[in-house]
DNA sequence: CCTTATAATCGATATATATCGATGAATTGG
DNA sequence: CCAATTCATCGATATATATCGATTATAAGG
């Protein structure tokens, strides 16, 4: 998992509105499917709800499904996007299992550098 | 907290690779301090274990300061910069606390959209 | 079929970013 | 004081990114 990747793809504030809209789904309605209830969003809506044009929802689309964030699902003429649950939590848990552990924990065994 | 302005500054490699050195020290000795131990490193350090120019480093811990990862302090002609602890604490606890919530939970509550 | 709608791709452009070398400011040590 | 060191800032440049409109391919529906 290219968790440099990962941020990249989140840290841009249209493309993380893109993001959160699929996660959390605070847009609104989602693609006129006969299903409603569906965990996706496709573009036409996505575009509907965000200042920008489709062609650039397109491209931050592909960004975050690149990094792995979100997956896609053809479904006749429309595209369905979704978050992939699993990536998510994997990249939450890297994240937490990053701690700060310089100088703190071994006093500073790491700093031996070769004395001679 | 600005999370976008988090992820941008961690989506990077390099700066990413700054970030990891100063969150535990795998790079090796810090600072010439008469205190080896301290949590922190300056400047001429990771200049000299990163592939960067001094210059290039600076910038970048700058970008990390200005998201609030990493802090400052200044020892003489030396510039010492550590990891926010608290920062970077409350700043994984926020990614914890992005749930996924379309669909799956209010079978789409959300989605409703005034009916008339 | 033909029309319509969706969405990816393309081309162009403006903005942002990364990087370096050079410079300058601050501080230490002789 | 002067020399040396550290590091931030500046200026320049090359690369990357964001954005749009236009085009194209695909699929659905009459």
């Amino acid at each position: 998992m290219d968790l440099v990747a990962i941020y990249k793809a989140l840290g841009h504030p249209q493309r993380y509105a893109l993001f959160l809209d699929l996660l959390q789904g605070k847009g609104g309605s989602c693609c006129h499917l006969p299903d409603p209830d569906v965990d996706a969003c496709c573009v036409v809506d996505l575009t509907a709800r965000h200042p920008l044009a489709q062609s650039t929802i397109s491209h931050h689309l592909g960004i975050l499904m690149e990094a792995g964030l979100v997956q896609q699902e053809r479904r006749g003429t429309y595209s369905l996007y979704r978050v992939d649950a699993a990536r998510w939590q994997q990249f939450r848990q890297s994240i937490m299992a990053l701690e700060l552990c310089r100088g703190q924990n071994e006093k500073s065994a790491v700093y031996q550098v070769s004395e001679d």
